[in-house]
Formats: structure tokens, C-alpha cells, sequence
DNA sequence: ATTATCTATAGATCTATAGATAATGC
DNA sequence: ATTATCTATAGATCTATAGATAATGC
């Protein structure tokens, strides 16, 4: 059962990867270490070789996630025109409200995060000043300003995501969209 | 062991009561049944004498929460000269964000509520309705641009909580304080 | 020989229920 | 007699570990 080095590096990403979505659905209670090795094609028995608990490994796949969804969100505003309006329609797009598992780790996942342990808020913490840097980069704005238009990013998705009533949900996007293009450096 | 009925009504909205606190502080899967009635003193056993399942209670709790909340706020905001100012600065203040188990349910809940019942988050989806008419009234303005506003505060206080850095979450409170002020009606 | 992965399980949870107890309220 | 609350427990989780297995890599 036994598999060579390189393919035992790969399995240790690859459970990272499965649980950066799998924590982002289900939340950091939502999903244990058995079903996040199985959704990996392990057996869980395996896990704590590779990770010191499910704490750590929750701190290493939210570092993983920030780095996918920024780079993914520089890769698609540098594409445009106007950065700012792009960042701000991709990140309060329908698409991104529906994609819980593959979005922002913020709205996933912040508010368990803020009752975990330190090294979980550490990860979290890393995540949200490169998000602001890329703010303040892409949109060419203050920090303080970057700062305000993330929260109103975060606050909106996540209303979005809570209401059941599809046109409430999509208006809140709609609204927080329309406000944050319309005043950009206020 | 018997208490009598008036009694019995009390203790259950003792519950209630504790249960909305008890959620807050600790999301609804960091708490257990036997936990939560303990801290409202009494037993695990009696709890489903009261209750179908603790997801009603949840539902119950957060409707209860909800409703205290509001009330606190449109108190506060009412009796303030600039109301719209008195609200922000009362929701994005030190001791709302130290606050988590007496504070704002969506703040506290919404991602994990996203992932709940469809009782749970009909509870969050009338008091998402209650809270955006409250802003309308007291801030007097347009029901997006009321979306626009919660999405601020929420999102906020939820970047401001998950921080561990005391002068970061200060600045990210008093950016999105700032911004809202000095822009009302954008 | 080393080690990545497996099976199996310990020990500690959790939700929910069954049945006993004892005070209320007809 | 009714019923609010209690004790005790069933059954299903969960995290973490112990020890076995078998393929890699010296």
C-alpha cells in the first residue's frame, strides 16, 4: 500500500486542496478528518502522519486558499480595463454567491475562524492584509478606503449567501455593487 | 422536582434566552444540548419536553436574538441627534465587536446559518428584512443603499473580530465608520 | 530498513429518547 | 391525574493513536 516519496508529497497536497473546499462547504465543524480523507481517496487512518492535527491542517489549507482566490482575482482584474469595477463585479457576482466551496475564505469561513485557535486566526490574518494590499493595488485607493470597500465586499456576500429569497439575495449583490462603483474613493 | 406551569414558561424562555448567547459565542455546533442547559440550570433530559430538535431552538433563539437586538439599536439611534451616525458608531464600536454573545446575530452566525435548515435561515431572513427597514427609517434612506450599508457594518465587525492585531481591527472599525459617514446617500 | 498507508479501536463527545420521580393543579 | 424535570443510556458521531502491512529506496 505502500507509494513512492513523490506521490506521498502529492497525496499531502492534494488533502490540503480537498479540504480548502471541503472546509469552505461544510465549515471547520462541518467536515471530519475521516470524510476529508475519504473525499481525498485515503483512509484517515493516514492523516496524522502528514499533519500535526485538523487544526493545523485547517491553518494550511486556509493559506492555500488565500493564495488561489487572490491570485485568481489579480490574474482576472489586471485583464481589464477598469481593475476596480472589475474586482468588484467578480467578487459580488452570482457566480462567486453559488461557489461557496471554490471562493472567498473570508465569507466562507471568518466568523468560525474568529472562535479558533490562534495559529487558525494567524492564517486568516496573513489572508486579509494581502487582500487588502491587492485592494489597494488593483483599485488605487487608501488602505483605510480598501479597507472599508472589503468590508462592504465581505458583509454583502455573506447576506447574499444567508437569505433563501433569490431576488432579495440578488438585489443585496446588485446594491453593494452599485455603491461601491459609484464611490470609489469616498 | 416538579416547578409549576408559570414556572415552566419561564424557564423555557430562560432557554431561549441563554441559548442566544450561548450560539453567539460559540457557534451552533460549539455548544451542546446538555451544555446549554446547564448554563440555563437545569438538566440535558427536560430539554426536549420544550423543544422539538435543537435546531428549533437555534431557530427560536436567533428570531429572539433578532428582535433584542433591533429594539437596542432603534432605542440607541432614536434618542441621538444625527440617528444615521449613532447607529454606525453603535455598531462598529470596540464594545460591539467585544461583544460577540450580546451582538448582532449575522455577525455572529450568517456563515454557519448559510449551511443550516431552512427553519434557521427563514429566521435570519426575516431579521435580515427587519434590520434593512430599521436602517431605512432611522437613516432615512434608500432600501439598496440600506443593503449597502449593513453589508459595511457586517462585514466589518466580521474582519475586525477575525483579526487578532488590536490596532488593525481598530482601523478596520473606524475606516468603515468613516467612509459610511461621509457617504450617506451615495 | 525505512516509511506511506492501512485497519482497528480507544476515549470522548453529541443528539435524542425511555422511563422514573415528585410537585402542581384539578 | 397530570406534567415538568430528572437520571440513565442508546446509537452515532468525532479526533487521535497503536500497531500491521507492503512497497520504496538505500
Amino acid at each position: 500500500m505502500k507509494v513512492s516519496r513523490e506521490q506521498a508529497t502529492k497525496n499531502r497536497a492534494h488533502v490540503v486542496e480537498v479540504a480548502g473546499a471541503q472546509f469552505r462547504k461544510h465549515g471547520f465543524d462541518g467536515i471530519g478528518v475521516a470524510d476529508l480523507m475519504q473525499a481525498a481517496g485515503l483512509t484517515h487512518g493516514g492523516f496524522y502522519n502528514n499533519f500535526a492535527s485538523k487544526d493545523a491542517l485547517a491553518a494550511e489549507a486556509v493559506t492555500q486558499v488565500f493564495a488561489e482566490t487572490t491570485e485568481r482575482l489579480r490574474q482576472y482584474a489586471q485583464a481589464a480595463a477598469d481593475r476596480y469595477a472589475a474586482m468588484v463585479r467578480f467578487y459580488l457576482s452570482p457566480e462567486h454567491r453559488d461557489s461557496v466551496e471554490t471562493g472567498c475564505a473570508i465569507a466562507a469561513l471568518s466568523q468560525d475562524a474568529a472562535r479558533g485557535s490562534p495559529e487558525l486566526r494567524a492564517a486568516f490574518e496573513a489572508g486579509i492584509a494581502a487582500y487588502l494590499e491587492l485592494i489597494v493595488e488593483l483599485a488605487g485607493v487608501t488602505r483605510p478606503r480598501a479597507m472599508a470597500i472589503y468590508a462592504t465586499m465581505v458583509g454583502a456576500l455573506t447576506l447574499a449567501r444567508t437569505v433563501t429569497d433569490p431576488v432579495l439575495s440578488t438585489d443585496i449583490l446588485t446594491a453593494a455593487t452599485d455603491n461601491l462603483l459609484a464611490a470609489k474613493d469616498s
